[in-house]
DNA sequence: AATTATTTTTAGTTTCACCTAAAAATAATT
DNA sequence: AATTATTTTTAGGTGAAACTAAAAATAATT
């Protein structure tokens, strides 16, 4: 069966929204990612649970059903794979390419998905540092952690972030935080939940809890 | 102004229907590439119409107006350098690009289209030898003719092709024809216009008419 | 010139994905 | 437990882009 541009941004959305915690998705939580209004989500929600995509009850939330789940995962795969040739190929900041990974993941062509795969030499994961599911859809689980739980005196690389919005990737540049910046925790303010950080053996600064809830990292040794 | 997947798509095909021909074309012949009904396209032109992109006159046919030009060079340029792309970089044979490339034109990047032209080093030419308007919407004019037109005895090069269909495509690389063959044209059956036609200093084959008016050839010395 | 054929347009529907406003269900608070 | 607040759904509607069937205009033929 064919899926419709909507449709796609519908799935990969609670996708999305499903990552990690295992309760149902509301209504709303979907209606505010698609930009769009709670009783237009109600419409859709319907549609894509009559096509058998999503397990759902009227007033209880939305699952992925396991099909639905793979739709969403190729949408996803596509997605990265675009960013990751719009960062490595066309010379894109990691900022700049959610916006049109959002356009080139609706493009449909399997070979041309594979084909590219190729020309960037299978990468595992993003510019973002998220994993790119394959081709069977499965996705890597890299079982990174975040900043704002990471001890004081711990060191760490940071591998990934929670979030791409260019607002918040333009933030982490001016900070020197890129893929692969050595982070050494100095401390963890209890004050405001901000931490110390060191990075690239530099001085260290601040970095705020929200911004360090966003940051991915891997355990040094 | 912004546009529709939709009317961009009609802007297209006007556009195609008018490269030569400098009469008006027909609701029926754009509803045939549209593959939608006449009805559907007086519908559209209507709306192009208000918009100012063509000149539409009930049942006198439509024109792009300069506007509307401008638009339509914007998605062709898009369109070939995708097709270049798929060719030169994924490996995608010149029968196979077509389709896809129908979806690519329709990405909204301007700074992606300048990069990627970059990426391709600023090809001239598709890979049916079609030329990619530039930036500013010129479309070099490369003033090829037609095999059909060319009379016995003389040498050319094969430059383009006036038509993209992958039957077609496939016609032609089965008779080992492709962009740069160099023609020796030998006869012109006045019977069925067909051609006797050395490809490559191979001995001579026919080529129907059909085939000869699509392929495009610049003549040698 | 009159008739027939073809093309194009109008009129009225359909589907998709959205909307607003009101009603119903669920959750939170007193 | 009752009331209030919030969330979600229903009902009815809109615009875009398609459709069919019938009417009107243009073109071709006798």
């Amino acid at each position: 069966m064919s899926t419709s541009f909507a449709e796609e941004n519908y799935l990969k959305i609670i996708y999305r929204l499903s990552e990690g915690h295992a309760e149902d998705i509301s209504t709303n939580a979907v209606a505010e990612l698609t930009q769009t209004k709670a009783a237009s989500v109600t419409d859709m929600l319907r549609k894509l649970a009559e096509k058998g995509w999503v397990n759902y009850q009227k007033y209880q939330g939305v699952r992925l059903s396991h099909e639905g789940e793979k739709i969403a995962l190729g949408i996803v795969r596509k997605h990265r794979l675009w960013e990751v040739f719009l960062v490595e190929k066309m010379g894109f900041n990691w900022d700049e390419v959610h916006e049109i990974a959002e356009q080139l993941e609706h493009i449909e062509s399997d070979s041309l998905i594979e084909k590219l795969d190729a020309f960037l030499e299978f990468p595992k994961t993003d510019p973002h540092g998220d994993p790119i599911p394959s081709k069977n859809g499965e996705m890597p689980e890299l079982g990174y952690l975040h900043l704002s739980d990471i001890k004081a005196g711990k060191r760490c690389t940071l591998m990934g972030v929670a979030k791409d919005s260019a607002i918040f990737l333009q933030l982490l540049t001016k900070m020197k935080l890129s893929l692969g910046s050595a982070l050494h925790v100095q401390e963890v303010n209890a004050f405001d939940r901000s931490v110390s950080v060191s990075i690239d053996e530099a001085p260290a600064v601040f970095i705020s809890y929200e911004v360090a809830k966003n940051i991915l990292v891997k355990l040094a040794q």
